[in-house]
Parts: structure tokens; sequence; C-alpha cells
DNA sequence: TGGTCCAACTGGTAGGACCAGTTGGTCTAC
DNA sequence: GTAGACCAACTGGTCCTACCAGTTGGACCA
């Protein structure tokens, strides 16, 4: 028999490295939610450690998985900075996002098209492990609270539609819209009016999926991203990275304290 | 004053952390390639350190990269294991591209309701400007007689409706296959059978919106992005790039071009 | 045969040490 | 006074050793 992939148990890679993914997810939220401003030094390792109260090693682990993730960026002699990033890792298309600034409902418009005919061929063509993606995304939306784990949980359920939409070339295209959507999901997942009865959400769309029901499932995500047209209200119009930006703001405001600047 | 990023000379990254740089490449080629394969148990830390003559905390770093990249999962106690890219979403786009490989027939495939939305949008929205820069790129193309150029234009066209949509959303996902499409139309603007009688291309397209009929303007787009189907033959179910490749060869004639691949 | 148990192995974490760049201030020479 | 040399402090890169807590598989006993 092959050698499997460890089966990843499901308390598996939640429990796995406690000290090294906590502090990992601690300095990824703080930078992605913008409480640590792009540009900015980042303590020194050592400075980290003690701070965290670990070791340098698992520091400088943490470190390099930001950096894998493109998060920040570590200068030799210098320290590390946080990187630019919040909607575009892509190379060309970076241009074009700030010169275009799209609007919220520019993005909604966008992604209707683009996700219905996803989730049309996802449910004509999604295998057994298409479906067990979908259905982990969707309880890992499900259990979060974090505002951040909740906003990752939500890509990658519709990641995971692109995936089984077995068709490369719109997921690519998702993908290129990834840093509007995340932002856009920031604030679409700490929404109370996104509790809406009768809205159909992931759990509704993925119910469709795994029936094969097509239209229904065309039908269902239609309206789960319309939603947004009535919920957003005078913000629908604002730009998307400034809606993100004040929102975030104001989710700041509300557990105000540390921010501590690391003044020597 | 606000810290800025590190300008990052170019040489930067290069330079910086040559050891782990290294390995890590080493690896993330070898389970790239398929060389390690999908499933496989990695040696084991000490292992791996002993293998590349490395500490083991560098051998840590570079898997804690891998990790975040998704290539590789690690288990406490057992080891760490290759890990199956096509399910794994793997974030970024060259990651995407390269692990999916699109097919002609999935790029037109998604360009459908990309491209019919678009000009549904811009035939409702197009400004005088918009009609004239349509304009432009279609007489670019009938006058055009070099495929490079051709192509150009062709590229124009398109990106003239996607301007004229009003929505960079579009915009921004329609250059992100800018590449693909660019290759493909090196090949559909060689093609004798384009000439297909009956067939809407971009004078019909333009004449559509122009007449502000939105339903001709959408059926004509389908009609004119469906026609690959037809025309593509045994082509249709090859990536994009390697038919790019071939038909380029073919173009160039068979005496030169020898692209040097950098064997190592 | 079936269960227990232990030894070996694996990754996780700690803390120390040294090197080579970077940086900013001091001190010297002009 | 200023330009330049120079040095000390700091930063990340790498190595090493040590110990812990799971996992695993085989030896051993009932």
């Amino acid at each position: 028999m092959q050698p499997s992939v460890p089966s990843s148990s499901p308390s598996g890679s939640a429990r796995r490295g406690l000290l090294t993914e906590r502090i990992a997810r601690e300095l990824e939220h703080d930078i992605r939610s913008g409480e640590i401003a792009v540009g900015t030094k980042l303590p020194s390792e050592r400075e980290l450690a003690a701070q965290f109260g670990a070791s340098r090693n698992v520091v400088r682990e943490v470190l390099r998985r930001l950096e894998a993730q493109h998060l920040i960026e570590v200068a030799p002699g210098r320290g590390s900075f946080v990187r630019e990033q919040s909607s575009g890792q892509a190379r060309g298309y970076d241009a074009l996002y700030r010169a275009g600034r799209p609007t919220v409902r520019q993005l909604i418009e966008a992604r209707i098209p683009l996700e219905v005919e996803m989730v049309r061929l996802a449910t004509e063509r999604a295998t057994e492990e298409d479906i067990a993606a979908m259905r982990a995304a969707r309880d890992g939306l499900e259990s979060a609270t974090d505002v951040v784990v909740k906003a990752q949980a939500d890509m990658e359920f519709h990641d995971a539609i692109a995936v089984a939409s077995k068709n490369p070339v719109l997921r690519i295209m998702l993908s290129s819209i990834g840093g509007m959507m995340f932002e856009m999901m920031l604030r679409s997942n700490s929404d109370p009016s996104i509790g809406e009865p009768g809205v159909p959400h992931h759990p509704e769309i993925f119910e469709a999926i795994e029936a094969r029901d097509v239209d229904l499932a065309c039908a269902r995500m239609r309206e789960h991203l319309m939603l947004g047209l009535r919920t957003y209200g005078a913000d629908l119009d604002v730009q998307v990275d400034t809606m993100a930006r004040n929102h975030i703001e104001t989710l700041l405001g509300q557990t105000e304290g540390r921010r501590t600047s690391a003044g020597r």
C-alpha cells in the first residue's frame, strides 16, 4: 500500500505546534487587520521572543511562515517589515486595482456572473473530495469566532467551489480579486444583518450542490451574493479598500487597548 | 515620518538567507516536479539537516515555509509528508497557474460568462469615448497583418469593452487571464478558419454595442467566443501554453528558434 | 495469541553562542 | 565646521545541545 498522508485528525492542525501556531495567528491577525500598519518595522526577533514568552526559534519560524505568505519582508541586519499586500500579491494587476479603485457594488456585480458559473459547473462536476472540502470550509465558518478566521473560511468555501468547477481559469479569475473579497468579507462576517432570514448562505448553497441541483445552486449563490446589495447601505458605493480601512478602525475601537508602539 | 519598507534591492531576497533559501528551493523543486511523490514521508528533520549539511534550525524553517505553501504537512511525532496539491488551496497566482495548466477549452468556458457580462454592461453604459476606443481597436485588427499586432489589437478590443463596462473588477479579472488570452489569440488570428461565414466577430459585436442592443451584443459575443470550440479541433484540450509554444514554432518555420532551456 | 510496555524516533520548544551585515553616533583629520 | 574613518550596538542567519511530549513498532510477558 502506498504511504498515506496523515489523516489530519480533526484536532490535528489545531493542537499542533501550539505555541508557534498561536503566535503566528496573532501576528497574522494584527497585520491583516491593519493594526500593524504597512511599512512598520516589527520588533526584533529577540524582542518578539521576550514579548511572547517564547524562544527565538519559535519566533523565527513564525516569521518564516509570515514571509512565505508575503505578509512581511525580512532584511538581515535591519529587521522585519510589514509588507503591502492588502489587495494584491499578484503582479500586474496592482496598478489596475489602484487605478480603478472598485466599489463594493462593483465587486458584487462582478462576482455574480463568475461565481454563479462556478457553482453551476461545480454542481455538475464536483467529486467526493471536492464536496468534502466544501463541507470542511462550511464547518470552519460556522465554528469560527474571530473575524479574520471567519473571512478565511469564507474564502476557502468559495475557492473550494472554484476547484470543484474543474476550470482553473475560473479559479485564477477568482483569485485575482481575492484581496478585495477578503476585505469585503472582513466586514460581512462581522455584520449581524447577514443573519437575515431566508437568505441562502454557505450551508444552503452546499446543500444544493450536494443534491446536484444545478438551478437551485445557481439561484442560491446569486441570492447569497446579492444580499450585500441590501446590507451594505451607504458603503455600497465606497471603495472596497476605504470601507475596509474604516471598518477595521471601528472594530478596533470596540476592543481598543494595547497598541504598543516600540519606543525606545 | 513613517518608516518605509526597505526598498528590497534587486539582489536582496536572492542574497538573503542563502542556506535556507537554497534548501527551500531544492526541496520545493523536488516536490513540485513530482520527484518526491505525494504522500511520501520526508526524512526526519535531523536527517535532512545532516543530508544538507545544515543545522536542524534551518531545516525547520524551510519546512515551515513549505508548510505555509501547502506543499507539505507536518505531524508531530511522525514526520513530514508531501501533500496533495490539486485539492489543496494554494494561494498565489503562479501556484494556481502551474498547478492548473488550463486548456483552451477551459479558457473559452471561463471567458464566456465574464465577457458576456462585460458586453452586457458595456452596451448599457458605454460613453462616446468608450465607443471610439472600441472602434479604434476594431479597425486596428482589420488593418493589421502581423500576427502579434493582430493579437494585440484583439486584446485591446476586449479590454475596451471591459473599460466600457464601467466595472474595474471585471477588468481585473480579464487582465488576470490576459497572458493566456494573448497566447490563444496568437493562434486564432493566424487561423484561416476564423473566416467562417456567419460568425460574428469584432465588427458585428461593435455594431450591436453601438446600436445599444443588449441582447444582440450578448448573443454575438457568446457566438464569437464559442467559435473556438469548433475551430480548435484537437488543440481544444491541450494546455494553452503548450499549444502556444507549438503554434509559435510552426509559425517561425521549423529551422530556427531552438529555445534554450536551462537544464541543470 | 493477545495485551502490555518500553525503547527509539519524531517534531516542538528552549536557550546559548557566534558570525556577518547594517546603522548611527563618535572621534579624528583636514 | 565638516568630511571621513571608525567603532559599538543591533539585527538577522546559522549552529549546537538539551529536554519534552507524542507516535510507533517490536520485545516481552500473561
